[in-house]
DNA sequence: ACTGCGTCCTGGGGGC
DNA sequence: TGCCCCCAGGACGCAG
């Protein structure tokens, strides 16, 4: 369920936690918490010691943490934070004990007494740290938190799309304009494409169903039958959703989605057809459809979103 | 090249 | 009470 929203609130949180902070150490309780990591987790543990961490950036539903060793020279590498479903990062005292915490997948110590918890029930998140590469498209290296002029990322990040609340995609940017001839490009149906990570970041599965929502569009609407202008409007339907959640700290069903303190969020209160299976629009009092889709849920109106 | 499906994983909840 | 199945879904790997 972290999508920019969500991410965002983590990276913001910590931010003011870890920059210009020291690790001493690492351990990774679930080897499959780092599975992405080259060398596995001895090489995560000795890639980190004696690292301070530099700016905390966030690409879509990616975030990472910029590292400068020992001799004061910022290494070529990141560390990468992906919460998958339930991934927590969670700042602790350096007293919190570990007792009782089945889903701590990593720890990290920092210096003066500060411990950061990988926590993630699902795993599908995971942490690595990776080499920074130049993105594909050479657009910004992340929205948030970074000077833009690096515009390097960590090589799983290097084939993610500009991030949806990147200032170079406002309205009549260059930039837009070729989202938006890419997104019409394929044959496929509009939430696949908003989806489709390598297009454009940020966006999951509980806002893609928002934004169509908001723009009467049907979740399998084939794109290249859609105008620019239709497209334009579900984009800013999603900007907008994206951005009323990020005010309202996320959106959270249960404790798998917290910041970094484990406070919930509250913008499941605001949600118009997200999990209203059943319930009557609230445009137009139609129950609300759940129908499987990408092998998740798409919840819809069926009178106000019809395909075309 | 592009599209789309299966897989990974855990715990909560409903039905019988 | 216990068991089984379904459900949540981000991103990747691979088949067609």
């Amino acid at each position: 369920m972290p999508e920019l929203p969500e991410v965002e609130t983590v990276r913001a949180g910590l931010e003011p936690h870890v920059l210009g902070r020291r690790i001493s150490s690492a351990q990774v309780y679930r080897d499959r918490a780092v599975r992405r990591q080259d060398g596995g987790p001895e090489a995560f543990a000795a890639l980190l010691a004696g690292r301070t961490i530099g700016q905390v950036v966030r690409r879509g539903k990616f975030c990472w943490l910029t590292l400068t060793g020992p001799d004061g020279v910022p290494e070529d590498y990141a560390l990468l934070v992906h919460l998958g479903m339930s991934g927590q990062m969670l700042v602790k005292t350096s007293d919190a004990g570990t007792e009782g915490h089945p889903h701590l997948r990593v720890r990290l110590q920092l210096e003066e007494g500060t411990q950061l918890w990988f926590v993630d029930q699902r795993t599908f998140g995971y942490l690595s740290v990776e080499d920074l590469v130049p993105t594909v498209d050479h657009g910004p290296g992340g929205f948030a938190g970074q000077d833009v002029a690096a515009a390097l990322v960590p090589l799983a990040v290097a084939h993610i799309g500009r991030d949806l609340l990147d200032p170079a995609l406002a309205p009549g940017t260059g930039a837009r304009r070729e989202l938006n001839r890419r997104l019409r490009a394929g044959r496929r149906g509009i939430k696949r494409a908003l989806l489709d990570q390598s297009l454009i970041s940020g966006i999951g599965n509980i806002y893609a169903d928002e934004a169509l929502w908001r723009t009467k569009v049907h979740y399998d609407q084939p794109t290249d039958r859609m105008s620019a202008a239709r497209i334009e409007a579900v984009l800013e339907a999603a900007i907008e959703v994206l951005a009323e959640a990020l005010a309202a700290g996320g959106t959270s069903f249960d404790a798998l989605y917290v910041n970094i303190e484990g406070v919930s969020g509250y913008f499941a209160r605001s949600l118009n057809v997200y999990g209203r299976e059943g319930l009557p629009c609230k445009r137009c009092g139609t129950p609300i459809l759940r129908e499987k889709f990408m092998n998740r849920s798409s919840h819809f109106c069926p009178v106000c979103q019809r395909r075309r």
